[in-house]
DNA sequence: GATTTGATGTACCACATGGTTCATTTAAAT
DNA sequence: ATTTAAATGAACCATGTGGTACATCAAATC
């Protein structure tokens, strides 16, 4: 049996995905998404059996690149808490980040919305960061509060483009003091 | 000149706006939201002119009814900030708020994605709460940051369905010592 | 009661979407 | 070289969208 060319599949997935990040979004058509991939509609229906499983093939690559990207380790272990946030704010809002950031962003849309795979991206975001931030901050209680504000951060930045307030807030935050048993 | 029925064109933007509501985003059709309001999209389109002009319209109402429900003086002068933030967050996690949760948010996704009515919108809300908490928290900085993770905690709320961690959270934010000068 | 003018329904249009059909090409296995 | 199964393109389809054309209806003014 003739096995021709094989596809480079992986390969396509990540062009689909980096067509997702630049677009912000995954909801683009399979049209423009085929012609930014150098592909057809017709083809990436036929290789990923239609949007549906491309889709999951995409958030399951973002995944893997933001796990990779978040991977405890990432920073030295020492660290201060206000290092740490510091950087990952500064790497959240650089303009490099804002393709990826408008994505989450969206697929947290979807997981609210009550798509069940979205749901499942943000929960191992959530994972994942907790995992990051429990190397820094003193408890779970931080953690929690940390995470949640950097999100809401996450929104005010994205609309008004102003890094500055969530910077501050993030900052405020550490301020709280330890509870004393 | 004849003037025939009026159309009460007040109320129709209300049912409009409770349609919406109810889905939970601007994004319905036509022709779905003139069937929840008993008209049709002909009519829809003859009232307001386009699609256009009667989301501007729901918008508009929507920021009415927002103004008239967070007004300054919807609490006791005098309250404790973890009697006022407790009050909000148990209204804003209220079953019965889910829709209109919902529909700030689809309006914040506009926002972020570059509609300037949307994004008006926005700071209007910024601006209530803004002016809401002023009266119970200590300083501007206070202000913002609990106005940023009362949003993140908004959007984890609406993910997982379980408003524990945001209040928790916003509980564990009053804690943050005054500046001391 | 005739006229005028808005209210309304039905059918329609142009366009975009995800997906399919069908026919053709292409590369590997024999 | 022939066979075989995949790769690919072009046209097509069903569906849903915002919006329009046209014809009809109904109410207020004269």
């Amino acid at each position: 049996m003739p096995h021709p060319r094989k596809p480079a599949l992986d390969e396509l997935v990540d062009r689909c995905l980096a067509a997702f990040v630049q677009a912000g979004t995954l909801d683009i058509s399979l049209d423009r998404l085929a012609h930014k991939v150098g592909s057809s509609k017709r083809m990436l229906i036929h290789y990923f059996g239609g949007r549906e499983n491309l889709e999951e093939k995409a958030m399951t690559r973002l995944e893997e690149r933001l796990r990779a990207q978040f991977a405890p380790g990432s920073f030295p272990q020492g660290a201060t808490p206000e290092v740490v946030l510091t950087a990952l704010w500064s790497r959240t809002t650089a303009s490099q980040s804002k393709g990826v950031l408008l994505l989450v962003m969206d697929l947290s849309r979807r997981a609210w919305n009550g798509s069940k795979r979205a749901k499942a991206f943000y929960e191992e975001q959530q994972r994942l960061w907790v995992d990051l931030l429990l190397k820094y901050l003193p408890d779970r209680a931080a953690v929690e509060e940390v995470l949640q504000l950097f999100q809401g951060a996450v929104l005010a930045y994205l609309i008004t483009g102003d890094p500055e307030p969530g910077r501050r807030a993030l900052m405020r935050t550490l301020a709280i003091p330890l509870k004393t048993p």
